[in-house]
DNA sequence: CGACGTTATGAACGCATGTTCATGAACACA
DNA sequence: TGTGTTCATGAACATGCGTTCATAACGTCG
């Protein structure tokens, strides 16, 4: 049926298809590397293949891509675990794993994205792609939201402030440890210390 | 001495050397387009002069564009105008200024840059460039220090914190315009009155 | 066991890019 | 006017990229 050489190369099981294969290498150098200077033999060689192979699964260099994007997106989100029920917990607290979580769902995307920020066309090919600080974004909103529902947020609480704040927060951190990351490659995270006086600041915002 | 057919092209002045004309070409281009598919040939075009040229006064392409993103970044920030002093007019007003220079600032900027990111070993080649936001982001907590300092704001108010949401609405607000932008070319920028709110909640944030 | 269809192979292609260099045009000076 | 120097010119080069396709290796079926 189809695999032949690679499949004997790719280990002994062989259950898993080229194209599956190709997808999931992909991902691996996304993660490593992003988007960036990734060539279509890198690829192919990383995943022990011809460099044709990849034409006789997708239609192009940038399908492979789409894929590879989107299940990097999807393993990340699937590491992050939950986020916290309204009504649970304290806000503070809550709003600490949101903080958290963002800042973990930015420092792994981020970077793979940063490539194609700069090339409108081939962004937009990606438009479908679930966009996961949207996501976040959103779940953020609804969660503060139902907070001042249940009356534990003042009624006129700016929601969308604050949001737009955190998300902010995110991607500040994560911008500056890209630029900090090109002169000094093991440059630190936020530390914690500093996610939790943002908090703070950011419940005092809204008015706690 | 020096320029021949292409200072006649250029117009009679001809004043201008050939390598500013080269910087402030490809200035022009990086405004425009950014870095991301910048080539020599097209701002050899832009310029109305031949390929190579460049080399007669750059040591290769990134240098040229080196110059040209200082230059660019300088134009910038030369635009903008001054910033409040402390101990003057409100702080909420104050605030409002410099989140509308600093969104200013990153719309001109961090699409030029987009490109860069992507490429951290190009980026640290221009290292020694101003970093134009941090420059920002330093005045701004200056300022509110300064603030602090005069008793205008609580001795013990989150600066930092406050500091850096600000910073992220920027970041966040100049992201997302450039995402939507993939999609739709004329998306809108932030409104007024979600800056207001902002400033709003930073203030409460930091203890107003 | 042999014919057939499937599909991985990887050399080759076309193209775009950054860079080089032999050429000659424009100027300064004698 | 003649000579030397400077430097713009743009065709040519080297490289690396995405992509194609004739070939051959493999599994299946009669």
């Amino acid at each position: 049926m189809a695999p032949r050489r690679a499949a004997a190369l790719r280990g002994g099981g062989g259950e898993q298809s080229l194209r599956a294969h190709l997808i999931v290498t992909a991902e691996r150098l996304i993660a490593e590397r992003g988007t960036a200077g990734l060539t279509v033999r890198a690829i192919a060689r990383a995943a022990g293949v011809a460099d044709g192979v990849l034409y006789n699964h997708f239609a192009d260099k940038e399908e492979l891509l789409a894929h590879a994007l989107r299940a990097r997106v999807r393993a990340v989100e699937r590491g992050l675990g939950e986020l916290p029920e309204p009504g649970s917990g304290t806000i503070e607290g809550n709003l600490r794993t949101y903080l958290a979580h963002g800042l973990d769902l930015h420092r792994a995307i981020l970077p793979a994205f940063a490539g194609l920020l700069a090339q409108p066309e081939v962004l937009a090919r990606f438009a479908d792609l679930t966009r996961p600080d949207d996501d976040w974004r959103d779940r953020l909103i609804d969660y503060l939201r139902a907070e001042r529902d249940l009356g534990r947020l003042a009624p006129q609480a700016p929601v969308e402030p604050a949001v737009r704040m955190m998300v902010g927060v995110c991607h500040e951190a994560i911008l500056s440890l890209l630029l900090r990351r090109s002169e000094d490659p093991d440059a630190a995270p936020v530390p914690q210390d500093e996610i939790d006086a943002v908090v703070t600041a950011v419940l005092r915002g809204i008015g706690r």
